[in-house]
RNA sequence: GUGGUUGUAGCUCAGUUGGUUAGAGCGCUGGAUUGUGGUUCCAGAGGUCGCGGGUUCAAAUCCCGUCUUCCACCCCA
Protein backbone atom coordinates (compact mmCIF):
# COMPACT_ATOMS: atom_id res chain seq x y z
CA UNK A 1 0.00 0.00 0.00
CA UNK A 2 1.00 3.34 -0.54
CA UNK A 3 2.05 5.51 2.79
CA UNK A 4 0.02 8.39 3.41
CA UNK A 5 -1.48 10.67 6.70
CA UNK A 6 -4.67 12.10 6.99
CA UNK A 7 -5.38 15.56 5.43
CA UNK A 8 -4.62 18.20 7.53
CA UNK A 9 -1.88 16.58 9.78
CA UNK A 10 2.03 16.40 9.19
CA UNK A 11 4.87 14.50 9.83
CA UNK A 12 8.00 17.02 11.18
CA UNK A 13 11.76 16.02 10.90
CA UNK A 14 14.24 16.14 13.32
CA UNK A 15 15.16 19.83 12.24
CA UNK A 16 11.87 20.78 12.72
CA UNK A 17 10.85 19.41 15.55
CA UNK A 18 14.09 21.22 17.10
CA UNK A 19 12.59 24.58 15.89
CA UNK A 20 9.17 23.85 17.12
CA UNK A 21 10.73 22.97 20.89
CA UNK A 22 12.21 26.07 19.97
CA UNK A 23 8.98 27.96 20.43
CA UNK A 24 7.35 25.99 22.72
CA UNK A 25 10.76 26.17 24.72
CA UNK A 26 10.44 30.12 25.11
CA UNK A 27 6.82 30.21 25.61
CA UNK A 28 6.65 27.94 28.48
CA UNK A 29 9.85 29.85 29.42
CA UNK A 30 7.87 32.80 29.97
CA UNK A 31 4.25 31.12 31.26
CA UNK A 32 6.88 29.98 34.32
CA UNK A 33 7.99 33.55 35.04
CA UNK A 34 5.03 34.85 35.15
CA UNK A 35 3.68 31.98 37.64
CA UNK A 36 2.15 30.09 35.89
CA UNK A 37 1.36 26.12 36.65
CA UNK A 38 1.34 23.41 34.24
CA UNK A 39 -1.46 21.26 33.37
CA UNK A 40 -2.65 18.52 31.17
CA UNK A 41 -5.52 17.09 29.48
CA UNK A 42 -6.87 13.85 27.53
CA UNK A 43 -7.13 14.28 23.28
CA UNK A 44 -10.63 12.51 24.06
CA UNK A 45 -13.48 14.61 25.51
CA UNK A 46 -16.83 13.04 26.16
CA UNK A 47 -18.90 14.58 23.39
CA UNK A 48 -21.28 15.69 26.12
CA UNK A 49 -18.16 18.16 28.00
CA UNK A 50 -17.54 19.65 23.97
CA UNK A 51 -20.71 19.94 22.22
CA UNK A 52 -23.06 23.13 22.26
CA UNK A 53 -19.57 25.04 23.55
CA UNK A 54 -18.50 26.49 20.41
CA UNK A 55 -21.52 27.52 18.58
CA UNK A 56 -23.18 25.08 15.85
CA UNK A 57 -20.22 26.03 13.31
CA UNK A 58 -18.16 24.28 15.98
CA UNK A 59 -20.20 21.26 16.36
CA UNK A 60 -19.98 20.84 13.27
CA UNK A 61 -15.51 20.76 12.94
CA UNK A 62 -15.74 18.22 15.94
CA UNK A 63 -13.92 15.05 15.45
CA UNK A 64 -16.32 12.39 16.87
CA UNK A 65 -14.45 8.91 18.04
CA UNK A 66 -16.62 6.07 16.82
CA UNK A 67 -17.70 3.83 20.20
CA UNK A 68 -15.71 0.57 20.03
CA UNK A 69 -17.43 -2.75 19.51
CA UNK A 70 -21.16 -3.30 17.52
CA UNK A 71 -22.22 0.41 17.65
CA UNK A 72 -24.59 -0.05 14.73
CA UNK A 73 -26.33 -2.72 16.74
CA UNK A 74 -26.77 0.07 19.56
CA UNK A 75 -27.73 3.15 17.12
CA UNK A 76 -30.62 4.91 17.68
CA UNK A 77 -32.83 3.37 14.45
CA UNK A 78 -34.97 6.35 13.64
CA UNK A 79 -32.22 7.98 13.30
CA UNK A 80 -30.35 5.83 10.65
CA UNK A 81 -33.38 4.62 8.75
CA UNK A 82 -34.36 8.93 8.07
CA UNK A 83 -29.98 9.12 7.20
CA UNK A 84 -30.17 11.79 9.65
CA UNK A 85 -26.48 11.90 10.42
CA UNK A 86 -26.78 14.59 13.62
CA UNK A 87 -29.10 12.86 15.20
CA UNK A 88 -27.10 9.42 15.12
CA UNK A 89 -23.93 10.58 16.40
CA UNK A 90 -25.15 10.74 20.18
CA UNK A 91 -26.40 7.14 20.01
CA UNK A 92 -23.08 6.13 18.12
CA UNK A 93 -20.28 8.60 19.52
CA UNK A 94 -19.81 9.47 23.39
CA UNK A 95 -16.17 10.86 22.74
CA UNK A 96 -14.95 13.46 20.80
CA UNK A 97 -11.48 14.77 20.20
CA UNK A 98 -11.01 18.34 22.06
CA UNK A 99 -11.54 21.45 20.26
CA UNK A 100 -9.31 24.07 22.04
CA UNK A 101 -7.94 23.88 25.27
CA UNK A 102 -10.20 26.28 26.68
CA UNK A 103 -13.20 24.02 27.61
CA UNK A 104 -11.06 20.93 28.88
CA UNK A 105 -9.36 23.44 31.24
CA UNK A 106 -13.13 25.18 32.81
CA UNK A 107 -14.26 21.52 32.73
CA UNK A 108 -10.86 20.59 34.88
CA UNK A 109 -11.41 23.55 37.51
CA UNK A 110 -15.02 22.74 38.18
CA UNK A 111 -13.85 18.65 38.81
CA UNK A 112 -11.31 20.09 41.00
CA UNK A 113 -12.89 23.04 42.33
CA UNK A 114 -12.15 22.02 46.17
CA UNK A 115 -8.71 21.06 45.56
CA UNK A 116 -7.60 24.28 43.58
CA UNK A 117 -6.50 27.67 44.87
CA UNK A 118 -8.07 30.24 43.07
CA UNK A 119 -6.99 33.16 41.29
CA UNK A 120 -5.40 29.85 39.65
CA UNK A 121 -2.99 30.22 37.22
CA UNK A 122 -2.20 27.60 34.35
CA UNK A 123 -0.61 27.16 30.89
CA UNK A 124 -1.15 23.67 28.92
CA UNK A 125 0.71 22.92 25.83
CA UNK A 126 -0.92 20.36 23.81
CA UNK A 127 -2.64 19.51 20.09
CA UNK A 128 -5.97 20.32 19.63
CA UNK A 129 -8.21 19.06 16.25
CA UNK A 130 -10.87 21.04 14.02
CA UNK A 131 -12.33 18.95 10.87
CA UNK A 132 -11.95 22.39 8.81
CA UNK A 133 -11.17 22.26 5.45
CA UNK A 134 -6.95 22.63 5.56
CA UNK A 135 -5.15 25.95 3.93
CA UNK A 136 -2.07 27.76 4.92
CA UNK A 137 -1.93 27.99 8.31
CA UNK A 138 -4.61 26.03 9.08
CA UNK A 139 -4.39 22.51 9.89
CA UNK A 140 -6.24 19.69 11.31
CA UNK A 141 -4.01 18.88 14.11
CA UNK A 142 -2.27 21.95 15.77
CA UNK A 143 -0.84 23.06 18.94
CA UNK A 144 -2.24 25.38 20.98
CA UNK A 145 -0.21 27.02 24.00
CA UNK A 146 -2.73 28.59 26.56
CA UNK A 147 -1.99 30.75 29.51
CA UNK A 148 -4.96 31.26 31.90
CA UNK A 149 -6.40 32.51 35.30
CA UNK A 150 -9.46 31.48 37.00
CA UNK A 151 -11.40 32.81 40.02
CA UNK A 152 -10.16 36.71 39.65
CA UNK A 153 -11.94 39.65 37.51
CA UNK A 154 -9.02 41.58 38.39
CA UNK A 155 -7.84 44.02 35.03
CA UNK A 156 -4.15 43.50 36.34
CA UNK A 157 -4.36 39.91 34.55
CA UNK A 158 -5.43 41.30 31.20
CA UNK A 159 -2.21 43.41 31.33
CA UNK A 160 0.18 40.40 32.33
CA UNK A 161 -1.04 38.90 29.12
CA UNK A 162 -0.49 41.25 26.85
CA UNK A 163 3.01 41.26 28.80
CA UNK A 164 3.39 37.42 27.71
CA UNK A 165 2.01 38.10 24.48
CA UNK A 166 4.79 40.72 24.15
CA UNK A 167 7.39 39.54 26.11
CA UNK A 168 7.53 35.63 23.99
CA UNK A 169 7.41 37.16 20.66
CA UNK A 170 10.01 39.80 21.32
CA UNK A 171 12.34 36.73 22.68
CA UNK A 172 11.72 34.90 19.52
CA UNK A 173 12.08 37.98 17.28
CA UNK A 174 8.91 37.59 15.33
CA UNK A 175 7.76 41.84 15.29
CA UNK A 176 3.68 41.83 16.03
CA UNK A 177 0.96 44.07 16.36
CA UNK A 178 -1.38 43.26 19.70
CA UNK A 179 -4.81 44.28 19.33
CA UNK A 180 -6.58 44.50 22.18
CA UNK A 181 -10.35 45.81 22.41
CA UNK A 182 -13.46 44.74 24.76
CA UNK A 183 -16.44 42.90 24.06
CA UNK A 184 -18.72 45.29 26.61
CA UNK A 185 -17.73 48.07 23.71
CA UNK A 186 -19.27 45.86 20.87
CA UNK A 187 -21.86 45.88 23.10
CA UNK A 188 -22.24 49.19 23.48
CA UNK A 189 -22.07 50.26 19.99
CA UNK A 190 -25.19 47.90 19.67
CA UNK A 191 -26.65 49.93 22.40
CA UNK A 192 -26.09 52.96 21.30
CA UNK A 193 -27.51 51.81 17.55
CA UNK A 194 -30.42 50.69 19.30
CA UNK A 195 -29.83 47.63 17.62
CA UNK A 196 -29.07 44.86 20.55
CA UNK A 197 -31.12 42.02 19.00
CA UNK A 198 -28.79 42.61 16.04
CA UNK A 199 -25.63 42.79 18.36
CA UNK A 200 -24.11 38.99 16.63
CA UNK A 201 -24.91 40.26 12.96
CA UNK A 202 -23.13 44.19 13.54
CA UNK A 203 -20.19 42.53 15.27
CA UNK A 204 -19.35 39.83 11.88
CA UNK A 205 -19.48 42.73 9.96
CA UNK A 206 -17.52 44.88 12.10
CA UNK A 207 -15.19 42.12 12.67
CA UNK A 208 -14.47 42.26 8.38
CA UNK A 209 -13.48 46.22 8.52
CA UNK A 210 -9.86 45.45 7.66
CA UNK A 211 -10.85 43.10 4.93
CA UNK A 212 -13.83 44.71 3.11
CA UNK A 213 -13.44 48.23 4.52
CA UNK A 214 -16.01 50.27 5.87
CA UNK A 215 -18.56 50.27 2.37
CA UNK A 216 -18.20 46.63 2.52
CA UNK A 217 -19.51 46.48 6.29
CA UNK A 218 -22.25 48.75 5.53
CA UNK A 219 -23.13 46.43 2.88
CA UNK A 220 -22.81 43.45 5.08
CA UNK A 221 -25.02 45.11 8.03
CA UNK A 222 -27.86 46.04 5.26
CA UNK A 223 -27.78 42.49 3.61
CA UNK A 224 -28.39 41.62 7.11
CA UNK A 225 -31.16 43.68 8.47
CA UNK A 226 -30.11 46.55 10.23
CA UNK A 227 -31.61 49.84 9.58
CA UNK A 228 -30.21 52.44 7.90
CA UNK A 229 -30.44 54.89 10.72
CA UNK A 230 -28.48 52.50 13.13
CA UNK A 231 -26.33 51.83 10.55
CA UNK A 232 -25.02 55.25 10.21
CA UNK A 233 -24.44 55.38 14.14
CA UNK A 234 -22.09 52.63 14.15
CA UNK A 235 -20.04 53.66 11.19
CA UNK A 236 -19.88 57.50 13.09
CA UNK A 237 -18.69 55.17 16.31
CA UNK A 238 -16.18 53.46 14.75
CA UNK A 239 -14.80 56.79 13.64
CA UNK A 240 -13.94 57.18 16.60
CA UNK A 241 -9.95 57.41 16.92
CA UNK A 242 -9.30 56.38 20.54
CA UNK A 243 -10.55 55.84 24.09
CA UNK A 244 -11.43 59.43 24.81
CA UNK A 245 -13.36 59.95 21.73
CA UNK A 246 -15.33 56.76 21.83
CA UNK A 247 -16.45 57.80 25.70
CA UNK A 248 -18.45 60.58 24.66
CA UNK A 249 -20.43 58.00 22.01
CA UNK A 250 -21.06 56.34 24.63
CA UNK A 251 -23.04 58.71 26.87
CA UNK A 252 -26.43 56.43 27.17
CA UNK A 253 -24.56 53.64 27.12
CA UNK A 254 -23.74 51.96 30.33
CA UNK A 255 -22.27 48.81 28.97
CA UNK A 256 -20.38 50.82 26.26
CA UNK A 257 -18.76 53.21 29.08
CA UNK A 258 -17.84 50.09 31.10
CA UNK A 259 -16.05 48.70 28.48
CA UNK A 260 -13.77 51.99 27.95
CA UNK A 261 -12.98 52.03 31.42
CA UNK A 262 -12.14 48.88 31.50
CA UNK A 263 -9.46 49.04 28.58
CA UNK A 264 -8.39 52.25 30.40
CA UNK A 265 -7.37 50.55 33.09
CA UNK A 266 -5.64 48.09 31.54
CA UNK A 267 -3.64 50.11 29.25
CA UNK A 268 -2.87 51.74 32.45
CA UNK A 269 -1.55 48.84 34.03
CA UNK A 270 0.66 48.02 30.94
CA UNK A 271 1.60 52.01 31.05
CA UNK A 272 3.04 53.44 27.80
CA UNK A 273 6.13 52.95 25.75
CA UNK A 274 7.46 49.72 27.81
CA UNK A 275 6.43 47.20 25.25
CA UNK A 276 8.69 45.75 22.23
CA UNK A 277 5.57 45.06 20.14
CA UNK A 278 2.47 47.65 19.45
CA UNK A 279 0.00 46.87 22.03
CA UNK A 280 -3.33 48.84 20.40
CA UNK A 281 -6.45 49.30 21.05
CA UNK A 282 -8.87 48.41 17.99
CA UNK A 283 -12.34 48.47 17.36
CA UNK A 284 -13.15 46.58 14.76
CA UNK A 285 -11.27 43.11 16.78
CA UNK A 286 -14.35 41.07 17.42
CA UNK A 287 -13.49 36.97 17.63
CA UNK A 288 -16.12 34.66 17.40
CA UNK A 289 -15.90 32.36 20.18
CA UNK A 290 -19.19 33.78 21.68
CA UNK A 291 -18.12 33.10 25.36
CA UNK A 292 -16.18 36.31 25.43
CA UNK A 293 -17.33 38.72 27.58
CA UNK A 294 -14.91 41.39 28.27
CA UNK A 295 -11.43 42.18 26.63
CA UNK A 296 -10.59 40.58 23.81
CA UNK A 297 -6.93 39.68 22.36
CA UNK A 298 -5.44 39.09 19.10
CA UNK A 299 -2.16 38.65 17.66
CA UNK A 300 -0.87 39.73 14.19
CA UNK A 301 2.52 39.17 12.51
CA UNK A 302 4.03 41.83 10.90
CA UNK A 303 5.30 41.51 7.30
CA UNK A 304 3.49 38.00 6.46
CA UNK A 305 0.04 37.07 4.81
CA UNK A 306 -1.11 35.31 7.58
CA UNK A 307 -4.35 34.66 10.15
CA UNK A 308 -3.78 35.70 13.38
CA UNK A 309 -1.17 33.72 15.43
CA UNK A 310 -2.85 34.41 18.98
CA UNK A 311 -5.75 35.02 20.70
CA UNK A 312 -7.82 35.05 24.07
CA UNK A 313 -10.08 37.26 26.03
CA UNK A 314 -12.18 37.63 29.37
CA UNK A 315 -15.28 35.18 30.17
CA UNK A 316 -17.09 36.01 32.99
CA UNK A 317 -18.53 32.41 33.35
CA UNK A 318 -16.59 30.42 31.87
CA UNK A 319 -17.16 26.89 34.52
CA UNK A 320 -20.91 27.88 34.46
CA UNK A 321 -22.61 25.40 31.81
CA UNK A 322 -19.96 22.49 34.25
CA UNK A 323 -22.00 23.54 36.85
CA UNK A 324 -19.61 26.02 38.65
CA UNK A 325 -21.43 29.60 38.31
CA UNK A 326 -20.35 32.96 38.31
CA UNK A 327 -16.45 32.18 38.40
CA UNK A 328 -14.51 35.05 35.97
CA UNK A 329 -11.92 33.61 33.84
CA UNK A 330 -9.32 35.25 31.09
CA UNK A 331 -6.58 33.93 29.09
CA UNK A 332 -4.82 33.71 25.84
CA UNK A 333 -3.75 31.44 23.09
CA UNK A 334 -0.60 31.10 21.21
CA UNK A 335 -1.05 29.58 17.57
CA UNK A 336 2.22 27.42 17.66
CA UNK A 337 1.84 26.02 13.99
CA UNK A 338 1.36 29.29 12.74
CA UNK A 339 4.21 30.84 14.68
CA UNK A 340 6.44 28.56 13.26
CA UNK A 341 5.11 29.07 9.07
CA UNK A 342 5.58 32.87 10.19
CA UNK A 343 9.14 32.44 11.46
CA UNK A 344 10.00 30.41 8.92
CA UNK A 345 8.53 32.45 6.07
CA UNK A 346 10.90 35.37 7.67
CA UNK A 347 13.71 33.20 8.13
CA UNK A 348 13.65 34.01 12.07
CA UNK A 349 15.13 30.68 13.06
CA UNK A 350 18.12 30.92 15.36
CA UNK A 351 21.09 28.64 14.54
CA UNK A 352 20.34 25.64 17.36
CA UNK A 353 23.53 25.22 18.82
CA UNK A 354 22.46 23.49 21.97
CA UNK A 355 21.15 19.83 19.47
CA UNK A 356 23.76 20.78 17.08
CA UNK A 357 26.10 17.79 16.59
CA UNK A 358 30.02 19.16 17.05
CA UNK A 359 32.45 16.04 16.02
CA UNK A 360 32.05 12.99 14.43
CA UNK A 361 34.77 10.76 14.94
CA UNK A 362 36.04 8.79 11.59
CA UNK A 363 38.84 5.71 11.93
CA UNK A 364 40.67 3.76 8.99
CA UNK A 365 40.50 0.34 10.13
CA UNK A 366 39.57 -2.06 12.57
CA UNK A 367 41.52 -1.49 15.39
CA UNK A 368 41.20 2.62 15.30
CA UNK A 369 37.88 2.52 14.69
CA UNK A 370 37.08 0.31 18.38
CA UNK A 371 40.26 2.49 19.79
CA UNK A 372 37.80 5.80 18.31
CA UNK A 373 35.00 4.81 20.08
CA UNK A 374 36.59 4.18 23.48
CA UNK A 375 37.23 7.97 23.28
CA UNK A 376 34.17 9.01 21.59
CA UNK A 377 32.91 8.07 25.15
CA UNK A 378 35.03 10.56 26.74
CA UNK A 379 33.71 13.38 24.55
CA UNK A 380 30.44 12.31 25.36
CA UNK A 381 30.84 12.33 29.10
CA UNK A 382 32.47 15.64 28.36
CA UNK A 383 28.70 16.50 27.67
CA UNK A 384 29.87 17.34 23.86
CA UNK A 385 27.17 16.25 21.16
CA UNK A 386 29.27 13.53 18.86
CA UNK A 387 29.22 10.35 17.23
CA UNK A 388 31.38 7.84 15.41
CA UNK A 389 31.00 6.76 11.82
CA UNK A 390 29.86 2.80 11.54
CA UNK A 391 32.60 1.40 10.01
CA UNK A 392 35.99 2.28 9.19
CA UNK A 393 35.55 2.16 5.48
CA UNK A 394 36.75 5.00 2.67
CA UNK A 395 37.77 8.23 3.83
CA UNK A 396 35.89 9.64 1.08
CA UNK A 397 32.92 8.29 1.74
CA UNK A 398 33.01 9.25 5.87
CA UNK A 399 33.69 12.50 4.99
CA UNK A 400 30.81 12.83 3.09
CA UNK A 401 28.97 11.81 5.74
CA UNK A 402 29.98 14.52 8.32
CA UNK A 403 29.50 17.10 5.83
CA UNK A 404 25.73 16.09 5.26
CA UNK A 405 25.63 16.18 9.09
CA UNK A 406 26.79 19.43 9.49
CA UNK A 407 29.09 18.84 11.65
CA UNK A 408 31.82 21.23 12.32
CA UNK A 409 35.17 18.75 13.42
CA UNK A 410 36.08 15.25 12.35
CA UNK A 411 37.97 13.15 14.36
CA UNK A 412 40.50 11.01 12.33
CA UNK A 413 41.91 7.78 13.82
CA UNK A 414 44.41 5.48 12.05
CA UNK A 415 47.32 3.22 12.76
CA UNK A 416 49.85 6.43 13.29
CA UNK A 417 47.50 8.46 15.55
CA UNK A 418 46.86 5.62 17.85
CA UNK A 419 50.60 4.94 17.92
CA UNK A 420 51.57 8.55 18.81
CA UNK A 421 48.02 10.07 20.41
CA UNK A 422 48.01 12.75 18.51
CA UNK A 423 44.49 12.58 16.57
CA UNK A 424 43.58 14.31 13.14
CA UNK A 425 41.12 16.83 14.40
CA UNK A 426 40.01 18.57 11.74
CA UNK A 427 38.04 21.72 11.07
CA UNK A 428 35.28 21.11 8.79
CA UNK A 429 34.80 24.22 7.26
CA UNK A 430 38.15 25.69 6.96
CA UNK A 431 39.69 22.58 6.26
CA UNK A 432 42.75 23.21 8.48
CA UNK A 433 43.63 19.56 10.16
CA UNK A 434 46.30 19.40 13.03
CA UNK A 435 47.15 16.62 15.73
CA UNK A 436 46.32 17.47 19.29
CA UNK A 437 45.81 14.46 22.18
CA UNK A 438 42.31 13.84 23.29
CA UNK A 439 42.15 16.00 26.08
CA UNK A 440 42.99 18.87 23.94
CA UNK A 441 40.31 17.83 21.33
CA UNK A 442 38.02 18.17 24.71
CA UNK A 443 39.23 21.40 25.32
CA UNK A 444 38.75 22.78 21.94
CA UNK A 445 35.26 21.07 21.19
CA UNK A 446 34.47 22.99 24.55
CA UNK A 447 35.27 25.85 23.71
CA UNK A 448 33.15 25.82 20.41
CA UNK A 449 30.52 24.81 22.67
CA UNK A 450 30.60 28.63 24.24
CA UNK A 451 30.59 30.09 21.56
C1' G B 1 -19.90 22.58 4.59
C1' U B 2 -20.11 25.64 -0.70
C1' G B 3 -17.26 27.11 -5.16
C1' G B 4 -12.55 26.81 -7.47
C1' U B 5 -7.31 24.94 -7.84
C1' U B 6 -3.22 21.40 -7.72
C1' G B 7 -0.82 16.40 -8.24
C1' U B 8 4.68 13.73 -13.61
C1' A B 9 11.90 10.68 -10.62
C1' G B 10 13.96 11.82 -3.61
C1' C B 11 13.24 17.66 -4.66
C1' U B 12 11.89 21.81 -8.22
C1' C B 13 9.54 21.49 -12.68
C1' A B 14 9.12 20.61 -18.66
C1' G B 15 5.98 17.39 -21.60
C1' U B 16 2.85 20.58 -28.44
C1' U B 17 -4.08 19.66 -31.55
C1' G B 18 -4.28 12.43 -27.71
C1' G B 19 0.62 9.23 -31.37
C1' U B 20 7.28 5.31 -30.89
C1' U B 21 10.98 3.63 -25.34
C1' A B 22 7.85 10.27 -20.51
C1' G B 23 12.52 14.43 -20.14
C1' A B 24 15.79 18.47 -17.59
C1' G B 25 18.27 20.63 -13.37
C1' C B 26 19.47 19.49 -8.47
C1' G B 27 20.06 15.27 -5.33
C1' C B 28 21.51 9.90 -5.02
C1' U B 29 25.10 5.55 -6.25
C1' G B 30 29.81 4.18 -8.43
C1' G B 31 34.42 5.74 -10.69
C1' A B 32 38.55 9.37 -11.93
C1' U B 33 41.35 9.82 -6.31
C1' U B 34 43.94 2.53 -2.00
C1' G B 35 45.03 8.38 4.60
C1' U B 36 40.58 13.31 3.80
C1' G B 37 34.55 16.11 2.42
C1' G B 38 32.97 20.65 -0.37
C1' U B 39 34.96 21.98 -6.74
C1' U B 40 35.39 19.47 -11.59
C1' C B 41 34.83 15.36 -15.13
C1' C B 42 32.75 10.40 -16.52
C1' A B 43 29.18 6.54 -15.88
C1' G B 44 24.77 4.58 -13.60
C1' A B 45 20.31 3.71 -10.82
C1' G B 46 15.63 5.75 -10.02
C1' G B 47 8.64 6.73 -12.77
C1' U B 48 1.78 2.11 -10.74
C1' C B 49 2.38 10.07 -14.69
C1' G B 50 -2.09 10.80 -6.96
C1' C B 51 -5.80 6.59 -7.04
C1' G B 52 -10.14 4.09 -9.53
C1' G B 53 -13.23 3.81 -13.68
C1' G B 54 -14.61 5.41 -18.77
C1' U B 55 -13.94 7.19 -24.16
C1' U B 56 -10.32 5.68 -28.08
C1' C B 57 -6.73 1.65 -32.70
C1' A B 58 -3.85 4.68 -29.05
C1' A B 59 -4.45 8.60 -22.72
C1' A B 60 0.49 11.98 -18.49
C1' U B 61 -2.86 14.60 -22.18
C1' C B 62 -10.12 13.98 -23.06
C1' C B 63 -14.58 12.59 -19.56
C1' C B 64 -16.53 10.91 -14.58
C1' G B 65 -15.60 9.67 -9.53
C1' U B 66 -12.27 9.88 -5.41
C1' C B 67 -8.01 11.40 -2.36
C1' U B 68 -4.52 15.32 -1.55
C1' U B 69 -2.64 20.54 -1.90
C1' C B 70 -3.55 25.50 -2.13
C1' C B 71 -7.30 29.69 -2.77
C1' A B 72 -12.08 32.26 -1.76
C1' C B 73 -16.42 31.99 1.44
C1' C B 74 -17.56 30.40 6.46
C1' C B 75 -14.85 30.20 10.66
C1' C B 76 -10.44 30.42 13.11
C1' A B 77 -4.75 29.36 15.75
Amino acid sequence: MKPSIPKGTRDFSPEEVNKRNFIFDTIREVFVRYGYQPIETPAMENLSTLTGKYGEEGDKLLFKVLNNGDFLAKADEQALAARDSSQLVSSISKRGLRYDLTVPFARFVVMRQHEITFPFKRYQIQPVWRADRPQKGRYQEFYQCDVDVVGSDSLVYEAELAQIYDEVFAKLGLEVTIKINNRKVLAGIAEAAGIKDAFMDMTIAIDKLDKIGMEGVEKEMQGRGIPEAAIEKVKTILKAKNLEELKLQFTDSQIGLKGVEELESVFDYLGIGESTNEIVFDITLARGLSYYTGCIFEVQAKGVQMGSIGGGGRYDDLTGVFGMPGTSGVGVSFGAERIFDVMEELKLFPEDSATRLKAVFLAFDEASHRYAFRCLRQVRAAGINAEIYPEPTKMAKQFKYVDKRNAPFAVVIGSNEMASGQLAFKNMRTGEQEGLRLEEIIERLREEERI
